[in-house]
Parts: C-alpha cells; sequence; structure tokens
DNA sequence: GTGAATGTAGACAGATCTGTCTACATGTCG
DNA sequence: CGACATGTAGACAGATCTGTCTACATTCAC
C-alpha cells in the first residue's frame, strides 16, 4: 500500500480496436523481415499492448499468421482491383499496376509467395490460403481480357509474367528492365490470339 | 581410467569430406523446410558429425548458408544446362527441363526466391548471390534463342515466365495447367519476332 | 451496481538455438 | 617421432521464443 500499484490505468488502446492494431503491426512486421524472424513479444511490443490481449485475440502465433494472411489479401486485392481501374482495366493497366507497386520502397514481393517459401511445409492451411489467393488474382486479370477461346490461357500466362516480374524486382532486377519485355509479351500475346489459333505453326 | 574412455575412435567420416558431407546435408535440409526452420544441431544430427567438426568448417550458421547458396548453385546450374542440352537446346527444351523439375516429389521452388524471401534484408550478400544466380539464370535462356534484335528482351521474358511457373508450381498449380500456356505463349514471343518489330501492330 | 469483456504490467516455465569449451583419438607429413 | 589437421563426445553459457499465470483497472450492457 505504501507504493501505488499502477500507475497508468489502462487505455493504451482506444477499446475494441486492439485486435485491429495488433494485426495491422504483425502485418507490417512480418510482411517486412519474415514470419520468422518475427517473434510474438516484437509484435507486441511494436503493437503497444500486452501479453495477455494479445493472446485473447490470438491464441498462438500460427493464429496470427493466418490472421495476417487474410488481412494481407483483403487489403492488397483491394489496391490491386482499384488500381487496375484507375488505369483503365485493360492488360497495359496490369504493368502500370505491377510497376508501381514494385517500386514501392516498402516492396518485398509478394506476401504469399515469400509465406509458402518460409513455411512451406510447416503450416500447410497457409499453402492452401495462398493458392486461393492466387486463383483471385488470376480470375481479377482474365477480366481484363476481352471474351475469347484463348482468354483463361491469356489470362494464365499474363499471371505468369506477373510473378516472374514480382520475384525478379524483389531480387533487385530493375522495372526499367522488365517493362519493355512485359509490355512486349502482352502485346504479342493479345495480337497473335486474334488470327492464329491455339498452337498455331512455326512457319 | 576403470571406464573406458571412448569406444569408437573416429572416423564416422571418412577423412577430408566432413565439409562436403555437411554442405550436402544441410543443403537437403535447407531447401526442404527452410533456413530458419533448421538448427545448426538439426544439420550435426543428420549428418552425423561433431559440433567441433562443423564449427571448424563453418565458423557461423550465415557462413554455411553461403555455402549452400553457392553449392546450390553450382548444382542446379548443371542440371539446368545438362537438361536443356538434352532436350534439344531449344524453348521447347526450357519447357520440357521446367516441366520436369517442377513434378519432381522433392521439388519445393526456387532455392534462391526461398531464401531472399525468407532472409531478405538481415542477409544482403546471399540477396547478392541470388541476383547473381538469375542473371546467369537469363544468360543461359539468351542462349537458346537465335541471335536478333528481340533477343535479350525475349530471353527476359522467357525467363519472368519460368519464374512465375517456378512460385505457382510451389503454390499447387499443376504443370498440367501452365505448359499449354507457357508453349503457347513462347511461340507467340518467337513467332512475333520474325516479321513484326518490337512493339508491332494489332491488325 | 454488478458482471462480462477488455485492457494493463510483468514474472515465469520450458523449449530451442547459436556458439564455445574441455578432453580425447587418429592419420599424415616432415 | 613429433607436430598438426582432422575427427569424436558432450557439457555449458546466453539469448530468444512461445505460451501461461497472477494481479489489477476500466468500460459497457443489462
Amino acid at each position: 500500500m505504501d507504493d501505488q500499484p499502477l500507475a497508468r490505468p489502462t487505455s493504451a488502446t482506444p477499446r475494441g480496436q486492439a485486435r485491429g492494431h495488433i494485426l495491422q503491426t504483425a502485418h507490417d512486421l512480418f510482411y517486412r523481415h519474415g514470419i520468422r524472424a518475427t517473434g510474438v513479444d516484437t509484435v507486441i511490443a511494436a503493437a503497444g499492448v500486452s501479453k495477455v490481449t494479445f493472446y485473447r485475440h490470438f491464441p498462438s502465433k500460427d493464429t496470427l499468421v493466418m490472421a495476417y494472411l487474410a488481412y494481407r489479401h483483403a487489403r492488397w486485392m483491394a489496391w490491386f482491383q482499384a488500381s487496375l481501374a484507375r488505369h483503365g482495366g485493360t492488360v497495359e493497366a496490369l504493368w502500370q499496376t505491377l510497376g508501381a507497386w514494385c517500386r514501392d520502397p516498402a516492396y518485398r514481393g509478394c506476401a504469399f509467395i515469400n509465406v509458402v517459401g518460409e513455411l512451406g511445409d510447416s503450416l500447410p492451411e497457409a499453402v492452401a490460403l495462398a493458392r486461393q489467393h492466387k486463383d483471385e488474382v488470376i480470375d481479377v486479370i482474365t477480366g481484363l481480357l476481352p471474351a475469347s477461346p484463348q482468354r483463361r490461357a491469356q489470362a494464365l500466362t499474363l499471371t505468369l509474367l506477373m510473378e516472374g516480374a514480382i520475384v525478379q524486382a524483389q531480387m533487385g532486377l530493375s522495372w526499367r528492365r522488365m517493362a519493355p519485355a512485359l509490355k512486349q509479351a502482352g502485346a504479342a500475346l493479345c495480337a497473335g490470339d486474334a488470327g492464329v489459333g491455339a498452337t498455331g505453326g512455326t512457319a
């Protein structure tokens, strides 16, 4: 009784916002440094919450990782689709969107690719979620193309080009070098479909 | 003195082969489970060497990681080039090589992409080495193409397609779905160059 | 006003991970 | 024969990481 037991009473975190705040903090740390490199203590300290609060919302680190991926998916897809629409919703818009992303200073590649590479077999649910994410991306890219028999194959090709650019950019290949190759390939792909058949001849 | 001090004298590992044996073991574990998921104790136990032996050859885990990447590079590039040559050294050979790799049961994606995604900023030398690796891959793919003004851009495009397929396969997309898109794109790319210019017209 | 939900601080257990150390055995080169 | 590189076994220190626990404060709904 001679010393005051607790100086600050509470509410460093408003009220029902602890979970969202933790998630946002975890997102930034996980994306920047990786999952295993980021301990829960680090997340807790950075979020400025207590350990009990954290574990009440996320019973285990794996739970947090899965929530991180769901959050990332929602956030990124919203940005991706908005950017595509803003640039006209064409294949060209895809490259502009990709270029803006890759040149972002905070760019560290695709969170889902990174998680699968890092955790892989040790968190299969994460791999499944990543697969779903990528399937949705393919769907969105399909929506950029005019209806045609090759539409789905073209969308898959564009997706592969994009994924390739994502990892190459992460490994230091400049957007300046990739952009022309992407645009040229996109043009060749869409031009090629008009007249020629699926596996059309060389000569 | 009353109990025999050491039963087996030595030479569980022949003589000058400890280093190579450790490296091979580390390669398999690192590639399969990731770097941070694999402790040095695990490598030591799996290699069947002693701790002192290990640390004599690799003063730190980072040293081992860098050696792992150098080893992986040499091993993979040799396989890659041999497979390309075996299949005729054409763009078609690239897809056959890639297909064989992706369908390998031990397939876990590209070791360099995985390391960059996992370690990233915490081991910049690894990122630099990965960049070198990828540049060499681009060079090899360039060698598959006939000389032409667009040769380097085409090689880059093919590389991006390949990298995209590498990560998509790692995330569970079947080779069956990717193969047609790749072959079609490769054909369109090489056909497009013969007659048409760089960013050539649509009609 | 009472209880449930939510928040705080921080100690603690138990596992794991990197790296060092002592003590000893063997084969090779000079 | 003697020095040295290479090999073995295993204890240990110190850090870090996940998850639990005690003890207490505040706000909201009923």
